[in-house]
RNA sequence: CGGGGUGUAGCGUAGCCCGGUAUCGCGCCUGCUUUGGGAGCAGGAGGCCGCAGGUUCGAAUCCUGCCACCCCGACCA
């Protein structure tokens, strides 16, 4: 592995590789397609759940937990659901081990053959469905607006670290009500929920749409989804909002008598946001440098690093710079000062840029004597010296600062890596020379979409919401056309 | 599951064609000098060369089988 970060753009596997044992994220496990999360990475998908579930607080939801296991018999209950994950579950078939009497080997125990398989849940919708018919019988039961943070796991094909691991952790929420209306509405609130979060807090923006019929999620009536564009061109899916109708519901039999004495099918919405996030977040604002965190999401915000050369140096800096700390921290910030003796000041500026963190303050003898400190920050690799009076005050303006500067950048990228075209030659040319999203218009049909698919590998990201209604006609078919969608190759 | 590639110290590697004492860098340990952008010098520790067989006086190197990982496909709510 070299010692440098580096960016190809048409690969950003490559700079996995690189990056994230580099920069403390993750690194590969011994297990099939899994990840481990190193304290750094964790810290900053501990930063993101705790928004993410105060934004779901706010929105009258709860948090519950449900068994990681699920018989295959509640599984295979809903039709639809089954065939779209059949393919890829891992599935427990014994409960016990035991040593060969002749090899002495450990072996799997044929005595200990489970009565009924279990699925280790690729997602939790049947099982909780199960329970919720235990839970509700009148409309007074109703809505249940449910979270649970857990981990799941899909037996892919192929992995790609953060992207598509073959375990991973998210929250997944599960909510049950009594009318189409409210179940509809309940999808598109946390829709956007998602959506103020990829923009306000990872200074991500996102697309709001809804997927075409065939990239549904399976047993869904309607997919929301936030699109976002990373930096080498290609989309990524960066969270989902499902519409169940009473598909779950008619499944596991869940009923719930109204007002009028009648009894109702109970409708459902699911949604939900993974580690997946964390490679959105690398992948929109990194650089050869490392990692780049917006300040909200960054485990450290300030790195301070002091410079001296005797141990009185760095007594007079540490009577300067602790009061500074506390001001910092009484300001609500998490601040790292790094007095470790071991590492020079240059390592100490290379690791915490590597770490992504987004404003480092740096104070030597120079800055004692002229009343300055040195603030560099992480989002532009600039530096310049301040006043140290006010610095506090500054520093809070600055990350605030950065914080918008992150997403304008990425908002920017995004908008140079959209494309308007009219004409299936002008398709293809800005798949070949220039990737990103593509607005245009389609015929509509799942036939037309499938032979885009296949002859470009790009995909009809989503149908934004609120789409502009024109006239037009498919740039594949011809056949007219009333709005616009955008495809792209994606992750 | 198909095509390609790679397994050598904690990490990254040379050596393999053409068999003969295990190569280099990073990191680690000790000491001194250093500290405003990844320090310098000197000394030191660390190896079932992926696993198992075979050929040979002798295998990291040749042969056979297996395993693991990576890339590209198929697949992907």
């Amino acid at each position: 592995m070299s010692n440098k970060l580096t960016t190809r753009q048409d690969n950003y596997s490559d700079w996995y590789n690189e990056l994230v044992p580099m920069a403390d994220l993750a690194e590969h496990s011994q297990v099939r397609g899994c990840m481990v999360i190193k304290p750094h990475g964790y810290a900053i998908w501990e930063k993101m759940q705790r928004a993410l579930d105060d934004m779901f607080k706010a929105t009258g939801h709860v948090n519950a937990y449900f068994p990681i296991f699920i018989p295959k018999s509640y599984f295979s209950k809903e039709a639809s659901h089954v065939e779209g994950f059949a393919k890829e579950c891992a599935v427990v078939t014994h409960y016990r081990l035991k040593n060969d009497p002749v090899t002495n080997e450990i072996i799997v125990d044929e005595d200990a053959k489970l009565e009924e398989e279990l699925i280790v849940r690729p997602t939790s919708e049947t099982i909780i469905w199960n329970t919720y018919k235990g839970w509700i019988q009148s409309y007074r039961d109703l809505p249940i607006l449910i979270n649970q943070w857990a981990n799941v796991v899909r037996w892919e094909m192929r992995t790609r670290l953060f992207l598509r691991t073959t375990e991973f952790l998210w929250q997944e929420g599960h909510t049950a009500h009594a009318t189409q209306a409210e179940a509809i509405e309940e999808a598109e609130r946390m829709l956007d929920v998602y959506a103020t979060f990829a923009e306000e807090w990872m200074a991500m923006p996102v697309i709001k749409g809804r997927k075409t019929e065939s990239e549904r999620f399976a047993g869904a009536l309607d997919t929301y989804c936030i699109e976002a564009m990373m930096q080498d061109g290609k989309a990524l899916q960066a969270g989902t909002s499902h519409f169940l109708g009473q598909n779950f519901a008619r499944a596991f039999d869940v009923n719930f008598v109204n007002k009028e004495g009648k009894q109702e099918l109970v409708w459902a919405t699911s949604w939900g946001v993974s580690t997946r996030l964390m490679g959105a977040l690398i992948m929109t604002h990194s650089d050869d440098q490392g990692l780049v965190l917006p300040p909200r999401l960054a485990p450290i915000q300030v790195a301070i690093v002091p410079i001296y050369r005797s141990d009185e140096q760095l007594d007079e800096l540490r009577a300067k710079i602790e009061p500074l700390v506390e001001a910092l921290k009484s300001k609500g910030l998490s601040v790292k000062f790094d007095d470790d003796d071991n590492r020079k000041p240059g390592w100490k500026f290379a690791q915490y840029e590597m770490k992504g963190v987004p404003v480092r303050l740096a104070m030597g003898p120079r800055d004692l004597e002229a009343g300055m400190v040195e603030v560099a920050r992480r989002d532009t690799l600039s530096k310049e010296s301040i006043p140290f009076e006010g610095v506090a005050d500054y520093v809070v303006r600055l990350l605030d600062e950065i914080q918008k500067n992150l997403y304008n950048k990425a908002l920017a990228s995004r908008e140079d890596l959209t494309s308007k075209v009219e004409t299936w030659e002008e398709f293809l040319d800005v798949l070949e020379n220039k990737t990103g999203f593509i607005s245009a218009h389609w015929d509509g049909t799942a036939e037309t979409e499938a032979e885009i698919k296949q002859l470009t590998k790009a995909t009809i990201r989503c149908i934004p919401l609120h789409n502009l209604q024109e006239e037009g006609r498919c740039i594949k078919s011809g056949k007219p056309s009333t709005q616009r969608v955008l495809f792209a190759k994606a992750y």
